[in-house]
DNA sequence: GTCTATATGGCGATAGAC
DNA sequence: GTCTATCGCCATATAGAC
């Protein structure tokens, strides 16, 4: 019988990643020291390499887990089986709520693909994200007459940008427009969720 | 009469900040070691520390240059004295070109602004940038009807938003949209630019 | 499993020769 | 002004006591 300190196996896993989670989604891996993560889990410097050997093990699980995230409420919105406004609607509100409980996550994820791009094909492709699937719906809507013409990769961007830009800009718009109030700034999101609801169908409507 | 083996008194210091400029937008401060910029400016590390006596203060430097230039698109549309609409469409045009002489800038700026809030009070507000000025035209043109009525703010987030993302998404946006071809994805932002003016424009008239 | 102590390496910065 | 050599620090990672 191993000598067991906690009773859920795993349970100081569990903590640890949470820590580095946090710790790793606000300062980018060249910003965090394991001292960073030891502090945040509550636990030594060496019980955490016990843990997870290296820094780059714990990185690369973290960053995995981000993703996993993220790439989920993309797939939903491929494979459900209702209109595409309706799609693009759901899909708006899914990734909303996603970062509003994850607002630290674009930043994170951009700032080290850029740094490292090699952790895109890791995460993206292994996950069987097709985007070509949901581009031929998108131009058969637009060829029935049911989206405006477009090219469906401004229209992606765009869906993108309008609901990633306030999260990964959140200290810029907050002070500039906000007067570095976190809960008026809070507050707007929500309300922009709704917002960009009515805004992007609109754009993509004949 | 002092040694000098540089013609140009600061020939070396333009070619430092240069190299340093170019480290620091595409790693990040803490993802830049001295040495880095060293090999970059194709000096020893020491004479490094001559011209700028510490990381920090060439970061800063750099920083502020960098902020030197994304400012002034700002200001312009600001001040300039054309309708609204001819404003945005100005705006468009003069911020997609900075970006594309600089598109490390944009997720530079956002990245080392969240891991370190302070520096957004050095920049923006010491400019004299003040959104509220250009809040005001948009809200009176709202109020004639030359504009749909919006929160302004909603507005400008789209507008930001629009333009920033496909520079801060580039690596994720070229590798599964543009099967990692670099010139298709340049051609692809030159045509967005011209995209983005139409789809702007239409999506904030009444 | 968790700690103290420590090995090893890299980084920022400076001293000092030239 | 530019270099070699070096100091001191902090970070990652491990050894070994408990």
């Amino acid at each position: 019988m191993m000598k067991r300190k906690h009773e859920l196996s795993g349970e100081m896993e569990t903590k640890i990643i949470n820590a580095a989670t946090k710790v790793f989604t606000r300062n980018g891996f060249a910003g965090t020291s394991m001292q960073h993560i030891a502090d945040e889990a509550e636990i030594s410097r060496p019980s955490l390499n016990y843990y997870f050997r290296t820094k780059d093990k714990l990185f690369e699980l973290v960053f995995n887990r981000v993703t996993e995230t993220v790439v989920p409420t993309f797939m939903k919105v491929i494979v459900s089986d209702v209109p595409v406004k309706e799609k693009f609607i759901q899909f708006i509100d899914d990734f909303f709520n996603m970062l509003i409980n994850n607002p630290f996550i674009p930043l994170f994820v951009l700032h080290e693909i850029a740094v490292n791009p090699s952790l895109m094909i890791n995460s993206f492709r292994r996950e069987g994200f097709k985007p070509e699937t949901f581009f031929l719906e998108i131009e058969s809507a637009m060829e029935n007459g049911i989206l405006k013409k477009t090219d469906p990769r401004n229209l992606m961007i765009n869906l993108l940008g309008l609901i990633i830009f306030p999260f990964v800009a959140q200290p810029i718009i907050q002070g500039l427009l906000f007067d570095n109030d976190k809960d008026s700034f809070a507050a707007f999101v929500i309300q922009r969720k709704k917002y960009l609801k009515e805004f992007f169908i609109e754009s993509i409507s004949v």
